[in-house]
This record gives C-alpha cells, sequence and structure tokens, in this order.
DNA sequence: TAGAATTCCTAGTAGATTTGTATGATTTAA
DNA sequence: TTAAATCATACAAATCTACTAGGAATTCTA
C-alpha cells in the first residue's frame, strides 16, 4: 500500500491552505514554511492536485493558489487519490509473478486484503478537509 | 505506514500453517512451494514469529514449526507486530525534522493520523487466525 | 553412525521507491 | 521592468524492500 509522506505532505497542505485563505490566494512559499515542505515538491504535489480540480493556480505576483470547491465538499479520499497512484494493499493482480494471481486455488489471504482495502479507504471517504478544520479550531479555543 | 509484503507474506505463511497444520510440523520448504515466497525470507519472518511466541520451531530432519498457541488466539495485530517494526502512519515524533515535533502549534492533521492508526489497527486487531480459515473453509465448500 | 533435512543466524545487496534538488521557462501584479 | 509566483522537467541522494548467500546447529532416519 502507498501511504507515505507524499499522501501525508499533500492533506497537510490542503489543510494549511484550507486554513489560511480568505480573499487572496496562498503562495506555496507560505506554505512551504509554515508546514516545513520543501517549496519544489510542494509544487509538484499542487499540479497534481490541480488536475484533479481541487485547487486553482494563480500566477504572477501575489499569485498562489486556492480552493477550487468548499472544504466542505473535498474528501481525503479525493486529496490522496490526486497524488498517491493508489491506496491498495492487495498484490494478487492479474500478470503479476506474486500473489494468487488467478490460481485454480484463490490465496488464503485475497479476501482479507480487500477489506483492509474498502476498511482503508472508507476511513479517507469519510473525513472531509472540513473536520480538519473544524477540530484545530477546537483546539485552539481550549487554550 | 509500514504495510508491505513482509507483513503480508507473515499473515500468508501463518494461515497456510494453521491450514496445513495437524500432528506433525509443517516445513519452511512446504510453504514456501504452497505460497511462492522464498524460503530464506520465510525464515527471516519465522525467527521473529518465534519470539514473539506465536510459532514453535522443531529442528533436524522432519522438523518444521507448529502454532504455539490455537488460531483462535491468533490475531493478525499479533502476527503483524512480530515483523514488522511498526503500525504507525505518523511522524511527528521527537527529534525528527519533520512533522510537528512539538512546536508550540501542533500540526493541523497530528490527530488525524493518530486516529487512522487507530483505525487499522482496529481492523487487525478484530481479525484472527481462526476466522481466515473458516473463510477458506466456505469457499472450498461453495464450489 | 552417516547423511539428509530442517531450523537458526548473520551479512550483504540489487533494484525500486521516496523525497527531494536544480534549473529554467512562463505568467502576472505592482 | 522587476519581483514573485506558478509551471515543467530532469536528475540524484538516501532509504527501504525483498531478497540471496553461506554456513552452523540440530535431529530424524536408514
Amino acid at each position: 500500500m502507498k501511504l507515505t509522506t507524499k499522501g501525508r505532505y499533500a492533506v497537510m497542505a490542503m489543510a494549511d491552505l484550507a486554513y489560511h485563505s480568505n480573499e487572496k490566494p496562498v503562495s506555496l512559499t507560505e506554505i512551504s514554511l509554515r508546514q516545513n515542505i520543501s517549496l519544489s515538491y510542494l509544487e509538484q504535489l499542487f499540479i497534481k492536485l490541480k488536475s484533479k480540480k481541487l485547487v486553482k493556480g494563480l500566477r504572477g505576483s501575489r499569485g498562489g493558489y486556492t480552493l477550487e470547491k468548499p472544504a466542505s465538499e473535498i474528501k481525503l479520499s479525493n486529496i490522496f487519490y490526486a497524488v498517491e497512484e493508489e491506496v491498495r494493499t492487495l498484490n494478487c493482480k492479474k500478470d503479476s509473478k506474486r500473489g494468487c494471481n488467478n490460481k485454480s486455488v484463490k490465496c488464503i489471504t485475497h479476501n482479507l486484503w480487500d477489506r483492509l482495502d474498502n476498511h482503508i479507504n472508507g476511513f479517507f471517504e469519510n473525513v472531509k478537509l472540513e473536520d480538519l478544520l473544524k477540530e484545530n479550531y477546537e483546539q485552539q479555543r481550549n487554550k
């Protein structure tokens, strides 16, 4: 399964963007400094996020990024899907040397990984960017 | 997070072992052939499984491995814990350059990764080796 | 008792992947 | 016109995975 810093960074950056966005776009430089993620790396992530219509890029001076749709409509699964290739634990795929790949006897654990995939994807499917913000607001208030 | 073939192989091998064990121990050579996992790699996994008291090794000719306790008492989380170093998605640890590492402002997504960890671990915590076998039996019967 | 089959143990390593860096072109506001 | 930003591509260091190699120790069996 792919669940590395790439996906984490993407979520962190999107949360940062949502948190700090009002009228004007937020530059990656800002996010880079606040979240301690390299600028070039962020740029690569945001190109992917843009291609999936999650953010809008505004070039030029005073440019930056804005959310393409409200935080309440962006699921974490959207973000992961945009930057990660896939969230699959299984490698019993066709034409693979490994796994059960269509042998007469299915590998014993085949269904298990299927269920795990659903379990994890379900988690991301049920959390929206907005939820992270709310959580953060409350945390701030309780200090 | 660590969720690679190492953990998968361990679960597959344990399921195979449980499935084929009656009186005599099961050799890794058998498992290696049936599950298509390299023998040396299996050996390394089983040393770890042994150290966590999940299997018992019987050296010498006609030797092999047996379950140390019934399949109904072995949770998948036990298996993962034995062979993987950790199942943690978070890298906001102390002394790390990355993540929120104790800055005054907690990183926005800190709690999220915590919850994800619990979510995934909960999955493994609630599946026992026995469950995999039952599933397999039923699959065979429905053919 | 010799030999075969097995676990046990340690070290190394090729290849893939991740996590960036480097460089420059393009666009736009001031 | 200049500075600040996105956009785009190529490359590279570091890490990690998934093994391989080689042998020692143990135990059953012929």
